[in-house]
DNA sequence: TTAGGTGCAAACAATTTGCCGTGTT
DNA sequence: AACACGGCAAATTGTTTGCACCTAA
């Protein structure tokens, strides 16, 4: 299915990635390859994390772009991976959570939040139906 | 400290927040609103959103650029709110939640993640020092 | 030889900002 | 009257893409 031949580039990101807790963004991977590969530029950094986390080898961490939420209790979301659609998950909040990533981690923790992903009730159903 | 004055826009743009839940995007809130506020700018919605938000009457749910990281073995992470940073936070994965979240919202959950936010251990010690 | 990969620059998309006229206090 | 705010458009920032050349298989 993924066809894809050996790249140097590519491996080079992926190691730096492997070599790194500091989960960075395309930038940071760009700016410490680029002295010792003055060649390489921000294009391919890109187009490579997006190839390597398609492969499921890297894990992309981000919102597509800012939501807004009036509700400003803290509260679990769910995202929908077909759709993008956002919704609320009525559970309450684990001050547990807290305790325990400040305890293992060793930083103030103020609020945690947690993000589920799947497909939405919504979604399933088209699926369902059209198959 | 936050001296503002009464905006026809700023209470418009908290109105829709407040009757929806779907977590909208700047984009969303303009073109629900545009057709009743035909003067009303883009550039004024995220402007509004974004004082909404550092007032704490809204909450604002995003990463501000998208991070990357090869241990794809999912774990809570989090994000000091001082320096950006994003650190691990070695803990175990929790499928109670994504049993709960099921049974309480009816989609289909695939995973979920944990973000904490507050002050890492490096900001603390500077805040320390300087005070 | 031939796809897939790279570099580069242009294009895009999301968000911010400067300027200047308007509206709240 | 002062100055925060809105509209508008230009500027920034993060990310993607088209194209001509390069390279692994």
């Amino acid at each position: 299915m993924n066809s894809k031949r050996y790249s140097r580039q590519r491996e080079l990101i992926y190691e730096t990635l492997i070599h790194t807790t500091e989960h960075p963004t395309a930038e940071m991977v760009y700016h410490w390859l680029k002295p010792e590969n003055p060649s390489l530029s921000l294009g391919t950094v890109y187009r490579n994390l997006k190839l390597l986390a398609d492969d499921g080898r890297i894990a992309r961490m981000a919102f597509p772009v800012e939501r807004y939420d009036a509700n400003i209790t803290p509260h679990p979301h769910f995202r929908c991976d077909r759709c993008g659609a956002v919704y609320d998950i009525d559970l309450p909040y684990e001050k547990d959570i807290d305790r325990a990533a400040e305890e293992a981690s060793g930083h103030q923790i103020r609020v945690h939040e947690v993000l589920c992903r799947g497909v939405c009730v919504k979604c399933r159903k088209e699926e369902t139906r059209s198959s």
